[in-house]
RNA sequence: GGCCCCAUAGUCUAGCGGUUAGGACGUUGCCCUCUCACGGCAGUAACACGGGUUCGAAUCCCGUUGGGGCUGCCA
């Protein structure tokens, strides 16, 4: 199968969500799989709800996500001329027509249908207007004559149910082709434009299926190729209900902002509906290399964050140190410093990537380190309850990290050999924690009893990386200065 | 209501007529251990129900139930 072309065609109407990046993601690695092309379309065509605020976050979010189409955007908004000439055609060739009925009228006839237990559809009041009862000085819209007759049907073989779907004509409405306002209607510029742009395959989603029957019909009248259909089941949020607001962050911009890695929401996307044996881990290369439809799962999937944090921390384990700085300077708050790219910072990094699983998160267990004052918590006295022997400890162990040899922190290296830093820092690592030991043994004391106090003293906090790295990562200056305070918050 | 789609553990899924129903997240226990993680090991938990077809069904067919979608001059 070769020029295979793909589109991802948002209407910038809202932000990019779960639900449509997974659709994005899925169109864009079919066609690359392929060696074929991927598109994308803004469908604007609603300008009361259309803005560019949307349009540019669907865009961040798609770029964000690698995510990136092979020609120019296509904006539907500046192609009515297009779908104009074409609504002439199907009017000329008596496959559309004229509509004058005002909107009340329908509700009317809508809501007798329903209450007659019918479907609301529309009765074709319009459908054979006399010449002299057109009158295109009043509001009009413009319908698609639908054919109908003993039987007929319209359907189409879904890539992914791999099975025809097929829909009895007589359930399909005369839609609405162009709007009074003359701008056309969904299922009509959509049409048009997958034709013009030589779309072979549509990935969407499962909410388009009743939509494809009367794209079907026009395709047809219109005298275009019907290209492939694959529709993708819906995410559903936690309580198995269509994902909205309530179920916490639903775009993907949220997700960015929470400290997220684009590789791990790529990750969960992809594995959410769509498998390869039993594979768990995949790169953006490896998923367009083993993707294809028949591997996607017909039934709905529930969004579960559990399984998108799991694949964040994997990420953020396997960057290294540097490239998680940045990262962290990326997302971080206006207000706030940025990293400094120093061995201490690096050191404390390194070993904290290992306990977080997401960028905010890490953000936050830095703090230790990147504010110099601890204000440490009155509630650590009370539960606690440190005595005489800990103050005396408190003044051996400054003494002892005064004794430590400068050349345990110093690198003399350059900053650019990550490999050079990587092996001081684990050296220096290992000395203090000989060093470390060897204090302890001379005094009597085990690391389980004395860890805590000193954890609490250099932190502030009853959790933190070991030790020894705190140490390197604080150096000899700060580790003295928060002893000393600490020595005097237990003291008082 | 009508039409369409779907159905393996709490969640994502493998399976494609014969398996002790596999993996992953979560969860539980143990090991590692200076706390917390990481890592390692072990455990937990599923074929919605009822009929067929077949020597044999999670797998094929039909119902039932449940869920989702659509039913707009939104996309």
């Amino acid at each position: 199968m070769n020029n295979i072309k793909t589109r991802f065609a948002p209407s910038p109407t809202g932000y990019l969500h779960i639900g449509g990046a997974r659709t994005a993601l899925f169109s864009y690695v079919y066609a690359k799989h392929f060696g074929g092309k991927f598109v994308l379309r803004i469908e604007d065509t609603d300008f009361e709800r259309s803005t560019k605020e949307f349009e540019a976050d669907i865009m961040d979010s798609l770029k964000w996500l690698s995510i990136m189409p092979d020609e120019d955007i296509v904006y539907q908004s500046q192609r009515l001329d297009i779908y104009k000439s074409y609504v002439d055609r199907l009017l000329k060739e008596g496959k559309a027509y004229y509509c004058f009925c005002s909107k009340e009228l329908l509700e009317e006839d809508r809501s007798r249908l329903a209450s007659e237990g019918k479907k609301p559809m529309y009765v074709g009041r319009c459908l054979n207007l006399k010449p002299d009862e057109i009158d295109l000085s009043k509001p009009h819209v413009i319908r698609f004559k639908v054919e109908r007759g003993q039987g007929l049907t319209t359907g189409f073989k879904d890539l992914i149910r791999n099975q025809f779907v097929s829909f009895n004509n007589n359930e399909i409405d005369d839609f609405v082709l162009v709007r009074e306002d003359g701008i056309p209607t969904y299922n009509f510029a959509v049409v048009i434009d997958d034709a013009l742009m030589e779309i072979t395959h549509i990935i969407r989603g499962d909410d388009h299926v009743s939509n494809t029957p009367k794209q079907i019909m026009l395709y047809g009248a219109l005298g275009f190729k019907i290209p492939e259909f694959a529709h993708v089941s819906m995410i559903l949020g936690q309580d198995g209900k269509r994902l909205s607001k309530r179920h916490g962050a639903t775009s993907v911009n949220q997700y960015k902002k929470e400290g997220f890695l684009p590789e791990a929401l790529v990750n969960y996307l992809i594995r959410l509906g769509w498998s390869h044996g039993n594979d768990e881990i995949f790169s953006m290369d490896e998923i367009i290399r083993y993707f294809d439809l028949k591997n996607i799962s017909k039934s709905a999937a529930i969004f579960n964050i559990e399984k998108l944090l799991w694949l964040n921390s994997h990420y953020i384990k396997s960057k290294d140190p540097f490239d998680i700085i940045n990262l962290l300077n990326d997302i971080k708050a206006s207000s706030e410093k940025p990293l400094i790219n120093d061995i201490q910072t690096v050191s404390l990094i390194d070993s904290l990537k290992s306990r977080v699983k997401t960028l905010a998160e890490f953000r936050q267990k830095l703090n230790f380190f990147i504010n110099e004052e601890l204000g440490y918590k009155a509630e650590l006295l009370s539960e606690f309850n440190f005595n005489e022997g800990d103050l005396f400890f408190l003044q051996e162990f400054k003494t002892f990290i005064g004794s430590l040899p400068d050349t345990i922190f110093n690198y003399k290296g350059g900053l650019n050999d990550k490999t050079g830093i990587i092996n001081f820092i684990k050296n220096s690592i290992e000395s203090i924690k000989q060093e470390f030991n060897n204090f302890l043994s001379r005094n009597n004391w085990t690391m389980k009893e004395k860890a805590m106090i000193i954890r609490l003293a250099l932190t502030g906090e009853r959790v933190s990386p070991p030790i020894f790295e705190i140490i390197f990562a604080l150096g000899k200056i700060r580790c003295i200065k928060r002893v000393t305070e600490f020595y005097e918050f237990i003291n008082l």
